[in-house]
RNA sequence: GCCCUCGUAGUUCAAAGGAUAGAACAACGGCCUUCUAAGCCGUGGAUCUAGGUUCGAUUCCUAGCGAGGGUACCA
């Protein structure tokens, strides 16, 4: 349990008390300013005008019914009312001290939590198509699906990252023609040339398509996943094979069919999306025959949930996918698992060039692919960058720029950090210790320390992940400022104090790189 | 036209309806005989416009302006 839940329990009890009703949750934040305590709730400002009174004189109330819980005094030395009416907490040293010591005992550990409870959970994310190479915007949902992952596993979550590889479909078609170089050529680029001279060019079109598709990703997109961009993906799901071949399209197709959820008109079969809240109704049947983008996703939805009994799903998607999101939502709606997708949509990158705008196309040949970013700035300073933006940000993106500040990227002030702090435990090993008290700073870290399992919780409430990088900053901030202000060292005598709280707080930062796969040097 | 996302320091980004809107880079001024200055301290600098809801709005609502995306029997 994090503290801002014990906070919760202890408000949700005073309240009780005081014979108030609430059932929303109470929210608890971080207070702006360090006088107003550790933690804060708004609760009497919420309640005020249901109870018509004043938040302040509310709030007294509610403090004095927090006071009398003998187990808040574990916890909190004292409670202040602010105006306009925030309840503000402030942790106590002693707790402060042993929650130093539970971080060291649990290390890695520490974070981790069991409110997943083992639910199955499945994100799938990138799934560019396999006509070309990765480009930084295919590439962006990546480092962000795969910390996501990585934050659900440290809740207790079964978690299996999913690449779709979309190998069938008009694009392989058009892949083939690119290959041929033949009217209806789309794609251009070195690598078209090169498959043109690789494949056997005596075949059908959509046979050509596939080959190439196999090299585009066995060589080019799985080599940056995976070399470059460090990602493992659990599961490589070929759409060809596990839901055209298996015939799973069909089969859901005509289930749907069966259920009165399609139609005919004009040659084509339409789902009825219009009868759950859709724009319009959409087609999944072609009058050619073909099956649409939207009839693979009713079958790979009812893989992910009917076959593989996923809990929950996570499409982590481009912007360019938003016409689809209804109909997907409505699939799943149909299909008996309403509420158990959730769609991220990934803004666009724009790609500037000398402060002017440049078009990223991979059929104009103009891009920057993401294995080129990493071989120019690093795969810590790349890896960073991306999850730093929310996914609702619209990204400007200029190559010269990131190459110039690559050096002053903020991942080097985290990792440097680090790296002092494991010179410091590195030194003191040998060094005779002299006990003293705690510093002000080494509590402040502490309580910075202690927020780490309530971020994760946090992540996976917003799917905010930036949120994991800005506190990786803050937690570097807070250490630099001490290691100025302080010598932990001094005349080869040390405050073992101080070197606890050194150790914790290697353990943290060493949990937040590792989660968020940045390296964690020793030396710089 | 309609729908979605975004508009915040010079720049790139933050900020579950909360308290004095945070960082980083850039600019300017300081700090290395002592644990790595890839650091620290200080100065200046911002919520697109107009209304509304609220005790309180960068955040929610309405309208406008601007950017990107969508609006296919393409994927």
């Amino acid at each position: 349990m994090t503290i801002k839940n014990e906070i919760q329990q202890l408000l949700i009890k005073s309240l009780q008390a005081l014979g108030l009703e609430y059932s929303g949750e109470i929210e608890i934040s971080y207070p702006t300013a360090k006088k107003f305590g550790d933690y804060a709730s708004n609760i009497a400002m919420v309640l005020a005008k249901q109870e018509k009174t004043e938040p302040m004189k509310l709030a007294e109330k509610i403090k004095e019914a927090l006071l009398t819980d003998q187990e808040l005094k574990k916890l909190v030395s004292e409670v202040s009312i602010a105006q306009p009416g925030f309840i503000n907490f402030y942790l106590s040293d002693q707790y402060l001290q042993k929650q130093v010591k539970e971080i060291i005992k649990q290390g890695p550990k520490f974070g981790q939590q069991k409110s997943g409870q083992g639910k199955k959970i499945q994100i799938e994310f990138v799934s560019a198509n396999p006509t070309g190479p990765l480009t930084i915007g295919n590439a962006r949902g990546g480092f962000y699906g795969d910390v996501l992952a990585n934050v659900y596993q440290a809740l207790g979550y079964q978690v299996v990252k999913e690449y779709l590889i979309n190998d069938s479909g008009n694009q392989i078609k058009t892949l083939g023609h690119s290959i041929l170089k033949d009217d209806e050529q789309q794609y251009k680029g070195k690598y078209i040339d090169q498959l043109n001279k690789e494949i056997d060019l005596k075949q059908d079109v959509f046979a050509i398509g596939q080959q190439g598709a196999k090299k585009i990703l066995d060589e080019y997109i799985k080599d940056t996943i995976e070399n470059k961009m460090k990602i493992k993906f659990d599961v490589w799901f070929s759409e060809h094979k596990e839901l055209c071949q298996t015939g799973e399209i069909k089969k859901i197709i005509d289930k749907i069919t069966e259920q009165g959820e399609t139609y005919e008109d004009e040659g084509a079969v339409w789902f009825r999306s219009e009868k759950y809240g859709d724009t319009r109704d959409r087609v999944v049947i072609k009058s050619d025959g073909d099956y649409t983008y939207l009839a693979t996703d009713f079958a790979y939805a009812e893989n992910k949930f009917g076959k593989r009994k996923f809990d929950k799903c996570i499409y982590v998607w481009g912007a360019d996918h938003l016409g689809d999101v209804p109909g997907l939502l409505n699939a799943i709606k149909v299909l008996g698992y309403e509420g158990r997708g959730e769609i991220i949509l990934q803004q666009f990158i724009t790609l500037m060039k000398d402060g002017q705008e440049v078009k990223m196309s991979k059929r104009a040949g103009t891009y920057i692919t993401m294995s080129e970013l990493i071989d120019q700035v690093g795969h810590d300073v790349a890896r960073f960058i991306f999850l730093m933006y929310s996914p609702s940000s619209h990204i400007n993106f200029d190559l010269d720029l990131a190459k110039e500040k690559s050096e002053k990227n903020p991942v080097y002030y985290v990792q440097y950090a680090y790296v002092r702090a494991n010179n410091i435990l590195d030194k003191a090993k040998n060094m005779s210790q002299e006990k003293t008290g705690y510093l002000e700073n080494e509590l402040a870290i502490v309580k910075i320390l202690l927020q780490w399992p309530e971020i994760l919780d946090e992540v996976v409430a917003s799917k905010q992940v930036n949120h994991v990088t800005a506190y990786a900053i803050s937690l570097a901030d807070e250490f630099h400022r001490y290691y100025q202000q302080y010598r932990i060292i001094d005349n080869d005598l040390v405050n073992p104090n101080r070197l606890v709280v050194i150790s914790a707080y290697r353990i943290i930062l060493k949990n937040v790189l590792d989660l968020l796969k940045i390296s964690s040097p020793e030396k710089m």
